[in-house]
DNA sequence: TGGCTTGTTTTGAATTACTCAAAACAAATG
DNA sequence: CATTTGTTTTGAGTAATTCAAAACAAGCCA
């Protein structure tokens, strides 16, 4: 049976390992931006630099900003950037789904893509461009701040 | 018949009209910037800074964030905040209409909605969330930066 | 396994886009 | 025309992000 702590080598190990895959040097600050990042999706910078500098303290805010454009270079992070937000990071990538966003308490979601194949990747008239990719932003009141505003 | 300035003030008239009918005063800076959007719109509150500095030199730049800002709130003008890129601002507002965005050169275009009713307004599963508003950007590469990217 | 090369991180500073606040000023109303 | 209320100027401040040079470390190679 796969106690905590091996559980916990085997993650860095798939960290790591996705990491190299991407073609960058693995380090101590990449792992823990990355291990941040999946346990809190849609982080920004200054809070992932918050979860790294508490595990591992030397780590800069520049360095984390470096990790992040690192790896959303090379495809292993999605950067989102909602109006009125600072920059948010993902890992789920490659997969076209959307984000939900509340207007109240800024809490961001996933969604799928609203008609499951891809009318909607298509603009009614593309203008001559050549059209890569679509983003879908929904805004709204989340079930929280639904209540807490009909119930002041 | 009409002369050039004779439209020129009719165009005052009706952009002070629309100014007073969003329940704003009427003043040189606000006309100035409106005037400013509606010969160039998707610009952003520095171009539009320029553009009205140009005609009433008086005017500051944290006006015309407050002009800005009085438009956006009262309805006036819809500002639209595209990942990478500073707030632009258009007149076009309350038709349900999105952007395509070039990655190479910046320049933005209306599209319509790609499926004329709503289906792209309805997320999938809107977990709870009471949706108001969807947002659609398209990315690619426009007609021009096709061109000069096939031929360098 | 220890050096070498290349890429990464630190340190420190700068920049962009935008916001805030107080005082001066001007539009609209009667 | 005086007053009220909203707007603009002036000056300063902030958040998020970027830049650059020097110190450092990962991964490769012998």
């Amino acid at each position: 049976m796969m106690t905590d702590s091996s559980q916990r080598v085997a993650d860095a190990g798939l960290l790591a390992d996705s990491i190299r895959l991407a073609g960058l040097k693995v380090t101590a600050p990449r792992l823990a931006v990355l291990r941040a990042l999946s346990d809190s999706p849609h982080s920004n910078a200054d809070a992932l630099f918050g979860a790294v500098h508490s595990e591992l303290p030397g780590t800069s805010l520049q360095a984390v900003y470096g990790v992040l454009a690192a790896f959303a270079t090379a495809g292993l992070v999605r950067k989102i950037e909602p109006a009125g937000s600072p920059a948010l990071f993902e890992r789920r990538v490659d997969d076209n789904h959307h984000h939900i966003v509340c207007t109240r308490c800024s809490v961001v979601h996933d969604v799928e893509c609203a008609v499951g194949h891809a009318p909607c990747l298509t603009p009614a008239d593309a203008l001559g461009f050549d059209v890569r990719a679509a983003e879908v932003i929904y805004w709204g009141l989340c079930a929280q701040c639904q209540l807490e505003t009909t119930h002041p």
